[in-house]
RNA sequence: GUGUCUGUAGCUCAAUGGUUAGAGCGCCUGACUGUGGAUCAGGAGGCUGUGGGUUCAAUCCCCAUCAGACACCCCA
């Protein structure tokens, strides 16, 4: 280890990408507080048998290793997994339903492509025990409105059922061992076109017949009342496909009064998903302006937390990527992009005055405003002012002989070039005007 | 995990199988001794990702390794 170098797939975030993420962390979490959800840390390592079992193929990809007490550990393959532990072991203590959130790093082994990393971190919201259809419709309506307050332009949550994807397999007669590949197959419409799932379907063992008729079932597009409409002519006679669809359609009958409109989202047949702890609901939400993969995603799990011994507690949540609505945003040019924390710059005149200026920042930051001054009171001015400009901040403040004989602060906007002298004693008032403050 | 491509100064990129590897931007200093963004003049900064090999000689050719990009796989 020569050359300082990161571990692959892991990233160190300097100020200019980690002021974004702070700002599309806070967006998110205001919004999910604004929901009444409540925050939990757990663990980045489990036990590795916490992980294991519940994520299906992808299990593969969870980061394993033994701790020195050569105990199987594994780091957080996603933050459903650790909740659904978390609800079993403190069952006691929470009061269900339970809304809470949870910020931070997760790990996957994967190769690490464009929007994927093997650390990447999730703002996961999920409400715990209700199988309400207002709880899923809950989930759709805090996305829809964390996506619009990040500025995202056009994005689409699609929206589907497990049992809607169950039935359109069991309606085409495959077995229920099949219907894991047949997922996969269809999950890639959009991207090799229904040709290629076509083939893809034959591949995996599909008749011609069954690989049209399913198709044709996961192509349906339209209004999500002629999708559903469509999809229960055809899926008649599968008990539980109707029952996911009378769920779906009981969920979209509460977005509109829950402020999502119709063309945010769209009912997919086409939608599957990976992780195989889903039962119900799935969706995702995508942005024509993105093509390397969903935005976020969830669904409804609830099964989860039943296999870690206790009841079932019927769930559903989500998770934003916040690593991808970063790269998003930040190739779209969406948000605001502030270069450092600080607003204002007091400069030091000479060593002489280098209390006065301490004194000034001190009552500055006092009155809330972001301040900096030089640390070297030889440092000429000009110096000082590039130093501020540089670091773009707003404002430079001058105390020099002339200001302090005369009670005075001068103002400089690095904007604009503006300049003006105020009484020292409304300095503070004056930069928090200034400011927006 | 598979395949393809890439790796030279802080950044973006040049260059040649052979003496001290270049440019622009950035950075530092000065012209400007109470005021930044312009201009001009200087300056610092590279064992060419790392380790091997071929060769009289390698930044350039070969192998490995690490990291990055893209596609596949899959996902946030």
């Amino acid at each position: 280890m020569e050359q300082p170098q990161n571990i692959k797939g892991m990233r160190d975030h300097l100020p200019p990408a980690m002021l974004l993420r702070q700002h599309i962390i806070n967006t998110l979490v205001g919004i999910f507080e604004r929901h009444g959800f409540e925050p939990i840390t757990t663990p980045i390592v489990e036990y590795a048998e916490t992980l294991e079992g519940k994520l299906g193929d992808e299990e593969k990809l969870i980061y394993r290793f033994e701790d020195h007490g050569g105990r199987r550990v594994a780091l957080r393959y996603d933050q459903t997994v650790p909740l659904a532990r978390v609800v079993a072991q403190y069952s006691g203590q929470l009061t269900l339903p339970w809304r809470r959130y949870s910020v931070g790093p997760s790990y996957r082994g994967e190769r690490p492509a464009r929007g994927r990393y093997r650390e990447f971190w999730q703002a996961d919201a999920d409400l715990v025990g209700s199988a309400s259809p207002v709880a899923d419709a809950e989930i759709i309506a805090m996305l829809t409105e964390a996506l619009a307050a990040l500025g995202f332009p056009g994005f689409t949550t699609l929206l589907n059922h497990r049992q809607v994807i169950g039935g359109i397999a069991r309606v085409s007669g495959l077995e229920e061992a099949a219907a894991g590949s047949v997922y996969r197959a269809i999950d890639k419409l959009d991207k090799i076109g229904p040709d290629g799932v076509h083939d893809e379907l034959q591949k995996t063992g599909v008749t011609e017949d069954a690989a049209t008729g399913i198709l044709a079932l996961v192509q349906l597009e339209g209004s999500s009342a002629d999708v559903l409409h469509e999809l229960r002519q055809r899926l008649q006679g599968d008990e539980r496909a109707m029952a996911a669809l009378a769920n779906l359609e009981a969920i979209i009958g509460h977005l509109d009064s829950m402020g999502v409109s119709p063309e945010q989202y769209q009912v997919a047949p086409r939608l599957a998903r990976g992780l195989s702890y889903y039962t119900g609901t799935v969706f995702e939400a995508i942005t024509s302006h993105w093509p390397a993969g969903s935005l976020l995603g969830g669904g409804r799990y609830d099964e989860l937390i039943g296999m870690f011994g206790k009841q079932s507690v019927p769930t559903v949540g989500l998770a934003f990527g916040i690593d991808r609505l970063h790269d998003v945003m930040e190739e779209l040019g969406i948000g605001p992009r502030p270069q450092t924390t600080a607003q204002v710059y007091v400069t030091v005149f000479s060593d002489a005055q280098m209390d006065a200026s301490l004194r000034l920042a001190h009552e500055l930051r006092a009155a809330g405003i972001h301040t900096i001054t030089t640390l070297d009171g030889g440092t000429n001015l000009g110096k000082q002012f590039k130093e501020a400009d540089k670091r773009g901040l707003r404002f430079a403040l001058v105390v020099g002989p002339d200001e302090v004989e005369r009670n005075e602060v001068a103002i400089r906007n690095m904007q604009n070039g503006a300049q003006r002298t105020v009484p020292r004693s409304a300095a503070a008032a004056v930069l928090r005007e200034m400011l927006g403050m």
